[in-house]
DNA sequence: GCTCCGTATATTTTCGAAAAAAACATGGAT
DNA sequence: ATCCATGTTTTTTTCGAAAATATACGGAGC
């Protein structure tokens, strides 16, 4: 029938997860169906059906009547989304370097070639591409994918996601990045040699990263959204 | 407007998963429209959005055109989801030791007290009562409450609704449970002492709660639901 | 000047019909 | 008897209008 996905609906979720990704629907956005119908060229309830999917995944707020919104950006969500990245990121990379057998050191390896090779190519600015982009997703997914577990898989799919918007828009504010692919050379060589040592190199990878995304675009959302979500359960009461 | 949800489709939303949960809708039922316009008495979109939003919490499928159906069980999907729960509420519950306060040991007495005292009530047959199940489901939310991590809340609570399927299968299997309530009981205590044994504590429960499924209603589900999806990540290529 | 309340407008939410697609049944050919 | 093509029926998916709800505006009372 179209492009993207199987249904209409799921093309859409597509289109609109990518483009809250990348911030060309940015964090708190009010979210307007007449708006969303003429970008997306769809009914409601096809909207309606594709904003409830990423309100599952935290990608949009659904709040009671009063319509949808993409998900506010917060320092303390961004440092909770961290931390949780690393209690699953570690356990899967523990797992997989347990459990990966030939394929899977293959599959790691071309994975990360085809993203360095992308970065020569681009060169400084390689971060702003999206297609870099997604080959980063992909080399971080195969680290892993030997993990065995399809529900650590997923759960780690939907933090990988959530924390790419803070990425991106760290990026737009800086000249230039560290080397990353020299990191991520380091931790798919240890996680080859079996050494868990890749566990803490990709612990230090992950908060190296949200260092610096706060260093640099911190300011853009200090009290971004709309200022209610952030970090609620943090209260004691 | 109605009863339960904020909205038509929240509220909808909420039935349903109580009734997937309850295993009303039982694994691997097909969902079709007509059957649950008739039941829910609401129409197609508001409908769709419900099950969108199930497919969200990985609690029914969506298969491309082919519509709607309960996600499946198999033993290899509670192992994996016991696995993670383990991992995720470990680290939620020594957060909560860590960060407690006076407020959060209240609140946990009173879910232990509310537990108890209705389990007491009901007798033997306590764990088939859906009013138990809800105040088992608070009691272990408040253990974690105080762990100052949204994200980790949320995974925890999506982990722990898909595990009730299961436990609620096996129920209805067996003459006696064993006494979990001694186990609630040392859990609590030993977070209220801040006592890190507590954590191997509820290790025990999870695992020894999931042998007991597996062994009194295993053979239910060993190949049930569609017998596709079941652990598809596990495989190496 | 400020708050409260009722009306008007904007927006979301719901509905059921219509279109699209898949599943099924029927009949004919090999 | 099996397989494939074709037409029929069921089921899903999409649409846009209609109802319900929230927001904005303005005027009356304090």
């Amino acid at each position: 029938m179209e492009g993207g996905g199987e249904t209409r609906a799921g093309d859409v979720l597509q289109r609109m997860r990518a483009d809250i990704l990348s911030c060309e629907l940015p964090p708190g956005r009010k979210l307007r169906f007449e708006a969303l119908k003429t970008r997306y060229e769809v009914s409601f309830s096809t909207l309606r059906e594709a904003l409830a999917r990423l309100a599952g995944e935290s990608l949009v707020v659904a709040t009671g009547r009063r319509g949808f919104e993409v998900a506010p950006v917060s320092i303390a969500d961004l440092e909770d989304l961290t931390d949780c990245r690393v209690l699953v990121e570690r356990e899967a990379l523990r797992r997989s370097i347990e459990r990966g057998d030939d394929s899977w050191e293959a599959e790691l390896l071309a994975a990360y070639h085809r993203m360095d090779r992308l970065q020569d190519r681009l060169g400084e600015h390689y971060y702003l591409d999206p297609e870099w982009d997604g080959l980063h997703g992909g080399f971080h997914s195969a680290l892993v994918r030997a993990c065995g577990s399809p529900v650590l898989m997923e759960m780690r799919q939907a933090l990988f996601d959530r924390a790419r918007r803070y990425r991106r828009m760290s990026s737009q504010f800086r000249t230039r990045w560290r080397p990353k692919n020299i990191e991520h050379k380091a931790i798919m060589h240890a996680a080859l040699d079996r050494d868990l040592k890749a566990l803490d190199l990709i612990e230090t990878h992950f908060r190296e990263t949200t260092e610096n995304v706060v260093r640099f675009a911190g300011h853009l959302f200090e009290d971004a959204g709309t200022g209610e979500a952030p970090a609620a359960a943090a209260r004691p009461g």
